[in-house]
Order: C-alpha cells, then structure tokens, then sequence
DNA sequence: GGGCGGTTATA
DNA sequence: GTATAACCGCCCG
C-alpha cells in the first residue's frame, strides 16, 4: 500500500537509500542494457523508483545517501562485516556512477561520508531533522530492512517486496506487527539473532522467537544481562547467554545504525522544486535508452491523479508488447458502429483495442458512462483475462460471443504456471505486430484451433459463461467473524504453550518442534526411540510426519504431545492468524478464484484458499464457524455425493456399480462384499468396508498395491490379493483403465466425458517412474476432470442462471458464495432457504445425464461448522 | 528476500 | 496414490 497523500501541513523529507535501492533493482530485475552495451538494469529501476516517489508522494525536499568507496568504523571494528558477501559485480559498480549522474540531473542533493554507510548517513540525518524541525515528516526510501530501527512517529520507511513492484510502509506499527518488537529494538533483535547476510553473528543457539520472546520481556540487551541471574531462563539457553555475552553486545554495535555521521545537510538545498528543468533528465533517459519513463516525465508535479505503479510493459514487466500507435481517447471517439473491441487489463489501465485502434483507459475514467456504455454494448468482445476486465468495470455479465485469450490458450494447453498474450500468440502461430491487428488474430487463430480440436463446446458452454459468475464470487467475498477468531486465537495460543511446555518436558530439553529436522532429533537420537520401519524423506532424513509418528506414537508419551501440538499449530498460523489479516474493509474475505490454474480442470483457491478451510476434525470445524452467513440469511451447501466414484462408475460402463448407485445403495459396503466373496451385507465389517473405501479411493488415483497396503492398514500381500478381486469384480473398470492408458499413449492426452483435454508428453518415457507417474495422472484425469471440472462447473453455471432467471438474485434473496470442487456453499434468505433447496437439488441433480444418478446432499446452518442435513 | 524441503489443510 | 495452497524452518545470496 502506498502511503497517504500528505494531506498534513507537515512538509515532507524523503531520504533515497541509493545503495540499497540499487542493489534491490540490481538484483531483483534483468540484466538490461542501453543501447550501447553498458549495464543498465538498476539504473532503471532506481529511475523508476524515483519517479513514483516524485509522483506518488510528492515530497517537498529529497536527498539521496549513497556508500562510500572503502572500509567504514564497522570494517575496522570487525574485520569480519560482510566478509562473506561476495564483491559488486562489475556490472553493477559502473551504476553507480549513472545514478548520482541521475540525481544531479534532478537536482538532488548527493549525501555521503567517508568510513560511513548510506544507512548512518540516513540515519544521522533523519533523526536530526525530525528532532529539529517539528514541521517535518521523513520518509526513508529503501531497497533492504535495515533502516526500520530508524521509525518513529516522524520517520517512516517505504520499500519494496517482490522485485520492485510491490510497496509497502513501515511506520512504528508496522513495525511492530512484522517483528513484534519497537523500531529500537531491531539492533537488539540482530544482536542476539545475528544476521547472516553481513556476518553478524548474534548469539549462537538464538533465532527468531527466542530472540523476540527475550526482547519483549527484558526490553533491551543491557537490561537482559543486567537481570540475567535473576531471570527464569532455561538452562540451555542462560548458558548460551552467558558464554556468548561479548558477541551479544559486540553484534549489537555493529548492528546499530550510526547516529554521529559528521555530514553537513541542509534542507533548503534539498527543496524539491518540480518538474521544471528536466531537460537534463530527459537527455539523460535518452542516453539511457529508458524511453517508456520520458512519457512519466511529463506526469511529475501535476495534480492529475495517476495510478503509482510500474510500467506494465517496457524492459521490467512482461515483454514488450506490440504497442503501436497506442493512444488516448479522443473527446469524439464514437465506437458505436464497431462491430468487435478487445479489452486487457494492465496495470493501471485498460487497454481498449478496435479493429483499427488502439486505446488506453486510465483507471480514473473506467467509471465514466461513456466507457461503461461502451463496454456493456452488445457486440463481440476480446479478452486476455476477462476476469479481471470484468471486475475493473465491476460489471459481471458476459455476452454470448465473449472470447477471452486466457482461457482458450488454457484449454489448449493446460497445466502452465502462468500464460501471457505473447504465449499465445505463439501458440496460434500469430507474429507480432500493432496491439489492434494482433489480438483479433490472436483470437480468430485460437477459435480455429478449439474448434479443430473440439474444445469449443468446453470453451464455449463451460469456461467463458463461468468467468462473470468467479468475478462476482470473488467480489462478494465470504463473512468471517472476527471477533470469534480473535476469542479462539487466544484460547489456542494457550494450549499451543501449554503443549509445548509438556513437550519440552517430556523430551528433556526445549527445541523448536516447528522444525521436523529437530524434532527428529529429539525423538530419534535424543530419546532413541526405535526408527525402523519409518520412512526417509527425499532428503535422507528420517520422516516425521503425522502417519510415520502414528507408527510410534505408543513408544513415548512426547510423540502424541507433538501430533497435537502439530494439529493446533498448523490451524493457528494457516486459518486463525492469517484469515483475519485478508479481511477487506467491507468485513469479507476475498479469494481468487484461478479459472486457468489446474491440469484437470478444477478451479484453484489462493488468498486465502478458502477450498481447504479445515472440516475433518472437531477442532478444525471450530474454524469453519468463523464463515457466517450474513445478516439474514442462511448458508446451505450443496455436495454432490461421491461424484468422482458414480463418474468412474458411468465412464467405465460397470454394470455393478452403476446398479448400486442406482439403487442408492451403500457402494463402499458393496465393494467389501465383493473383494470379500460374502453373500450379503450384512457380513461386511466396518474394517472390511474401511478398506473398501481405501480401494475405491486409490483406483481414482491410478495406486498400486504397496500404496493401497498403507493407506488401508493391511499386508502388502492382502492388498495385492484385494486389487486383483477388485479389477475381476469390477472388469469394466480395468477395461477403462487399459483402454484410457493406450489412447494416452498414441494420441498424447487423455480426455473428459466433454472433451477437455490433458496432455501427458511423458506417458511414453523410458524412466519407468515418470512413466508410471504419467499413467496415474492419465487413469485420474478424465474422471476428476469430468466431475469437478466439467460437472460441477456446469452446475455453477445452472445455479446462477436460475438465481438470475427467477428473479432471486435481483431481489437479493440467494447467491453462490464459493464453491469447494463437489460442493456449491450458497447463501439464502433465510424465509426462502426450505422453498429454494428442493429446486437447486433439482437443477443440479439433473446438469448432465451420465447414466447414473447424480446425488446432491444439501446441509444449511448459520455458519459453516455448524450445519444440519436438510 | 527468495527458493526449497517438509508438512498439512482440502477435494 | 490424483488435484491443489500455504505455512514454517533452513540455507543461500
């Protein structure tokens, strides 16, 4: 987040730290080069970061600090400072020099002194000048951390997270919610931590939280050796104290930020005066070759408002797109006679191509009737990334002839990390040229190739009518009860301590039992306990996950202590303390919903997941409780009910099986009366059946025997027994198996009951484990695909459209919430939830006939740990 | 700060 | 033994 216009009368300071800011850009972006050769990388993003800060927060005076050729008092003092940080780069030293020739160009004073670093010249400056001139804020801008001990009320810090383009502020709170700690005690924190990247080592034996708990109780590093004798301390870690005390100290000093810099400031020669002059800049960019920022130029000073952010394209983003005769819209422009626009949403703006244009709309003018008229009209659109365009006009209806790039390019090869327009470009073999030509052709090739390959009805009746439907989802955003979360949260941090505290004693020592490196120590060298029959993790080490320390859990009280400890661990960080934090200021949580993410054709969650909001254990449904329906409604989940098994069921043709889901019958039983050779059901144990449903399970997922041994609990020779009752009870069901892996092996993919495809390049490897890997993602593919890409898509789409249609949702009395691959979580009034449920039911019972039935389990509550079958 | 291994949450 | 996201520790630069 950007920090807030300076709307008090404070004028405002801004320290540039150039030689962090250097380094940051040095490193976090490409190796680029003017165009006579020399490197020009930081250059530019020092340039960059510069011109946002003009723009962004226009100061009233600025200054940049940089480092100093030679040793500074911290060299001298500690032969050792930053002796293992490897020397400059060439590249980057002949920099250096661009930048100060950069801030002469602007105008900006040049802050440094010999034997000092840019930190302490900042430092020195900083506090002497909030400390004299009341009337003045200072912001400290950065590319590295070690400024933050410098906030206080009038000093804060801006830097960079994720290369470049992220900001974020550090005032004092800030501070505190990162470290835990006040700006001051950042010196004491790396005094007993350390910091490896500058050789500082800090108290040996003493991390993160130690270092932290210390801090909070004892203040400082004198105070904590002060009361030392005293303190309630472990034995450990006083001996650690003790025995380290000089380095604790000595780490501190080097840590601290130097105060005393005899360097000569003076804020009137640090007025920042405007935009006039910049003559100088604008030769320099030239030189520079850094023509996508002359534009920016022109932006410093005025009071137009624009987005501060980084250039979407250019040498930093993506690679340059074809922007040809890019312009803005005139007053007259008149697109109501065009019979097709493309709209992509960049950075801070939109761009708006016809079949002759090209266009860029500010973020400040999407809201203008004009654009949104235009927009909404009737006629085809293009898109690369329809979504996000949707929700920038926050206008959440598509249009019949939609096509979004995006999402063609992922039917046609999915499983990327990420697609651009210049992928799929190459992807329909469309070279470069002028945005307006391309992107149609872009388009046009695509849906050529869907079509060849039958992709279109996916694309067509599946992916594009489900964009508007995600955008909303997105928007709307799930209710979480803080308040409650809070209550839990400090509840859990209690038991989490007292868990520890058992834990530290039973295993005789403190350690940290987040790190499976150490509690594998403790538990199999410390305390010996017998580690046969666990298993390694790729690394070599012995395993200690939550089915491994099962194993062992009988061998020593402190291993079930741990699984707990574990469980309530991971519940705190991942849901009780992050979730609040992705709260937006409308009280919701809003995911993003990754339409062109998986491999199979689900949907994928992230900030936050909200598809792995805990439900298996009573503790982890006490989270769920924190997902309320709002005021007046109730939420009702619809589950399809073993979607995945009755699609094996349907695709493969088993007549066994699709007889029992049509009698409703309890498959899981069935299956154990089969591999079991009983007569009835009621023979059938509830170990029989568990290790039935271990079965079914596993053919999903293309296992073996070895795999199905452990996961039912059985000798690996039973279970290979069991698999070959299985494939003879159920043979349609080998038979899909074999038939799928060989069409996989002569056309390359395997595909759902509607086309979508997977591609499995690896399905004739040599190496007999990627093979296998491949046959298993083959046998998996086409029925996960089919129920929860393509089934349960279709029924989020059915759902809406009868929201839509029967006037529910106009009248704001039902809406989709999220959807959990087999579960649609819904939110309804709470006077229409028993008329309402019986015709979703029905609408998504009935989406797509596979030739055996498809069951929808429907539970409503007021929250989403507490439901009642309907 | 970034990347990776180990672990664990969901379907 | 399929499909994901995200946490923490730990090592690197």
């Amino acid at each position: 987040m950007p920090p807030k216009e300076n709307k008090s009368k404070k004028k405002m300071l801004v320290l540039l730290d150039a030689h962090a800011i250097i380094h940051r850009a040095f490193h976090a972006l490409p190796a680029l080069t003017n165009p006579a050769g020399e490197p020009m990388g930081a250059v530019y993003g020092f340039a960059t970061i510069l011109l946002r800060i003009l723009q962004e927060l226009k100061p009233d005076y600025i200054a940049a600090a940089f480092d100093m050729a030679g040793p500074t008092f911290r060299h001298v003092a500690y032969e050792r400072y930053k002796a293992q940080r490897p020397k400059a780069p060439d590249e980057l030293v002949g920099q250096f020099k661009n930048v100060r020739r950069l801030c002469q160009a602007f105008d900006i004073p040049v802050l440094e002194h010999a034997g000092y670093e840019a930190d302490d010249v900042i430092g020195t400056i900083a506090k002497s000048v909030a400390k004299k001139e009341k009337g003045v804020r200072v912001i400290i801008v950065t590319g590295d951390l070690d400024t933050l001990q410098l906030v206080d009320k009038n000093i804060s810090v801006y830097t960079m997270r994720k290369g470049v383009t992220d900001t974020v502020t550090y005032d004092e709170k800030a501070v505190r919610e990162r470290y835990g700690l006040a700006p001051h005690q950042l010196a004491d924190f790396k005094g007993l931590r350390g910091d490896p990247s500058d050789n500082i080592p800090g108290v040996k034996g003493i991390g993160e939280k130690t270092a932290s708990e210390l801090l909070e109780k004892y203040g400082s590093i004198e105070n904590l050796y002060k009361s030392l004798k005293k303190a309630k301390l472990s034995a450990p870690l006083r001996e650690k104290l003790e025995a380290q005390k000089e380095e604790a100290f000595f780490s501190k000093t080097l840590a601290t930020i130097n105060l005393e810099v005899p360097v000569a400031f003076s804020l009137a020669k640090a007025e920042w005066h405007g935009p006039h002059g910049l003559a100088e800049v604008e030769k320099l960019f030239r030189e520079f070759g850094f023509t996508s920022l002359l534009r920016r130029l022109g932006y410093i000073g005025k009071d137009e408002k624009i987005e501060p952010s980084m250039p979407p394209s250019g040498p930093f983003g993506q690679p340059e797109m074809p922007a040809g005769g890019t312009q803005k819209i005139p007053r007259s422009a008149d697109f109501s006679k065009e019979k097709a626009l493309a709209f992509v949403a960049e950075d801070a703006k939109i761009r708006l191509a016809s079949k002759t244009h090209t266009y860029e709309i500010p973020d400040s003018l999407i809201e203008s009737l004009f654009l949104k008229s235009v927009f909404k009209k009737e006629r085809r659109r293009i898109f690369f990334d329809e979504k996000s365009v949707l929700k920038r006009f926050k206008s959440y209806i598509s249009q019949a002839d939609d096509f979004d790039i995006l999402i063609a390019v992922y039917l046609l090869k999915p499983g990327e990390r990420s697609y651009t327009l210049e992928r799929a470009a190459r992807e329909a073999g469309v070279p470069s040229r002028e945005f307006h030509h391309w992107i149609f052709e872009i388009a046009a090739a695509l849906e050529k190739r869907l079509r060849e390959r039958e992709l279109w009805k996916v694309f067509a009746e599946i992916e594009m009518p489900i964009v508007p439907i995600l955008a909303e989802v997105e928007d709307r955003g799930m209710k979480l009860d803080l308040a409650f979360l809070a209550h839990l949260s400090k509840e859990v941090a209690e038991t989490l301590q007292s868990l520890e505290k058992e834990i530290y004693k039973l295993a005789g020592r403190e350690f940290n039992i987040n790190s499976p490196k150490q509690v594998s120590e403790i538990l199999f060298d410390t305390l010996k306990l017998g580690a046969a029959g666990i298993r390694k993790t790729e690394g070599g080490a012995i395993s200690t996950d939550a089915g491994e320390l099962a194993k062992i859990k009988d061998t020593h009280p402190v291993v079930a202590k741990i699984l707990d400890y574990r469980e309530v661990a991971k519940l705190q960080g991942t849901y009780i303390e992050a979730l609040p934090k992705l709260v937006a200021e409308d009280g919701a949580l809003h995911t993003t919903l990754n339409q062109t993410l998986t491999s199979t054709g689900r949907l994928s969650s992230s900030n936050p997941n909200l598809q792995n909001i805990p439900t298996r254990t009573d503790f982890g449904r006490r989270i769920r409780k924190a997902f309320v329906a709002r005021e007046g409604y109730e939420l009702v989940s619809f589950d399809y009910s073993q979607i995945e098994l009755r699609v094996a069921a349907a695709m493969s043709g088993d007549e066994k099986m699709k007889e029992t889901f049509w009698e409703g019958g309890d498959i899981h039983a069935m299956t154990a009366m089969e591999v079991n050779n009983l007569k009835t059901k009621e023979e059938v144990t509830p170990a029989m059946r568990y290790a039935a449903k271990a079965l079914n399970f596993g053919i999903l997922y293309g296992m073996g025997p070895r795999a199905f041994a452990e996961s039912a609990g059985i000798p690996f020779a039973d279970a290979k027994k069991f698999m070959q009752e299985y494939f003879n009870d159920f043979p349609k069901i080998k038979e899909f198996m074999q038939r799928t892996l060989e069409s996989a092996r002569k056309t390359g993919y395997v595909e759902t009951m509607l086309g979508r495809r997977r591609y499995l390049p690896e399905i004739n490897s040599p190496n007999f484990r990627v093979r296998a890997e491949a046959e298993r993602m083959a046998m998996n593919a086409p029925i996960q695909g089919t129920a929860t890409g393509d089934i349960v898509k279709l029924a989020m789409i059915a759902v809406d459209k009868f929201f839509k249609e029967s006037g529910i949702r106009n009248q704001e009395l039902g809406h989709i919430l999220m959807q959990v691959h087999d579960e649609l979580l819904c939110e309804i009034k709470i006077s229409e939830v028993a008329k309402l449920v019986p015709q979703i039911k029905r609408v998504m019972e009935g989406i797509y006939d596979i030739g055996v039935p498809l069951v929808v389990d429907v539970k409503h509550g007021s929250n989403w740990g507490e439901m009642k079958n309907f």
